[in-house]
DNA sequence: CGATCGCTATGACCGCTGTCATAGTAGGCG
DNA sequence: CGCCTACTATGACAGCGGTCATAGCGATCG
């Protein structure tokens, strides 16, 4: 791949999001995370001295910011800006990933918020936080489309949550039934809120 | 709670789900199903000589089915059933929790797909079966409430996704906020479906 | 009584986990 | 050269996980 080119700590975050994704939390050990890196056993102790605890964080931070970057992206792919386009291109990533790839991952931020939510304060804070940057951007984008501010985050957060749940179901089903569905039934809806301006 | 009246085995299946639903599959042991239950330690290799898998999915299935019997109870809560109401009673079950017990548990299922979907199949096609037996009986709730049956389908399952969704996000950020939001966004689509019949 | 069967009780085993301790290497710099 | 810092390399340890083996209880039934 070519984060190969990074430095073996970030290397590191990014392969604990990986594993964390596919067998969740608990089931991702350390030495596999350096293993998956390629990076030696010793340095998770000299990068990461909060232990675990710490890695899991950052991945779960890294996978915010990520997503929250991504929007920007979907927004330039789009010809005319519209909500639904928006959350269609957004859910396409996945069905993308799932028919290529097959269904081994989900998403990390679910994956730390069930594993850790209840035992762990800091990574629970850090789920909040990578909902919040990733929130964020959808937001703003349905806003700069005509969507009235405060209508405008309870719809990225509609959103979110939608495709969060819809990631669930396929994943369980491998199937991307869910996921198209979610896009074809939810799109009306977020394209209405634009004309009620 | 009433249910200790039930035999042990079927206490450690409802043990194991609440404690699958805290703290995610990976972290739950056997020994804390068996304490938490009540039930003494060598009776889970007699009544669950599959292990550990056999377990976890006994509580997959039962959640599924305890998911699947509240719809008709929240359909006989309703004046007068519509879809929007439907799920409100549905999500209205987590604030509920949330508000009165805190924030400890989501939802049994999402984290035995979160956990368990790429490494233990029969987990994975338990949580499936599960979701399958929640949306169906959504799906005919629909139906009777004049959604046309292909929609009813469509709609039970973004439905669900959403409230799954917004699970994971509440749990996050202790508040219900996401949960709330996303009845009052979805509600109108729901609704907007039986007028087109 | 004796036997059989359902269930309980414990203890041991092995593998794995996160973490620590300690020692080693490489490279820049005075 | 010597030294210091950044990083790497291993090995050990204590704990906990699921699982198996074996033995004990208690009642029902022949």
């Amino acid at each position: 791949m070519a984060v190969s080119e990074r430095g073996p700590r970030e290397r590191m975050v990014f392969s604990a999001a990986q594993l964390i994704r596919r067998d969740g939390v608990a089931s991702t050990g350390m030495r596999e995370v350096a293993a998956h890196a390629g990076a030696p056993r010793g340095s998770l102790q000299h990068y990461f001295p909060g232990g675990k605890e710490q890695l899991v964080n950052e991945a779960v931070g890294w996978a915010g910011r990520y997503a929250g970057n991504r929007v920007a992206r979907f927004l330039a792919a789009l010809p005319e800006p519209t909500p639904s386009g928006l959350f269609a291109q957004m859910v396409r990533q996945w069905t993308d990933e799932y028919e290529t790839s097959g269904f081994a991952g989900g998403c990390p931020v679910a994956a730390a918020t069930v594993d850790c939510a209840e035992a762990t304060v800091s990574t629970r804070e850090a789920a909040a936080a990578a909902f919040a940057t990733w929130t964020g951007p959808v937001a703003g984008a349905l806003a700069d489309m005509g969507v009235p501010e405060e209508r405008a985050g309870a719809l990225a957060t509609l959103m979110i949550s939608t495709l969060e749940g819809a990631i669930l179901i396929a994943r369980a089903e491998r199937d991307v039934r869910a996921l198209t569905t979610v896009t074809r039934e939810l799109g009306p809806l977020l394209d209405a809120a634009v004309r009620a301006d």
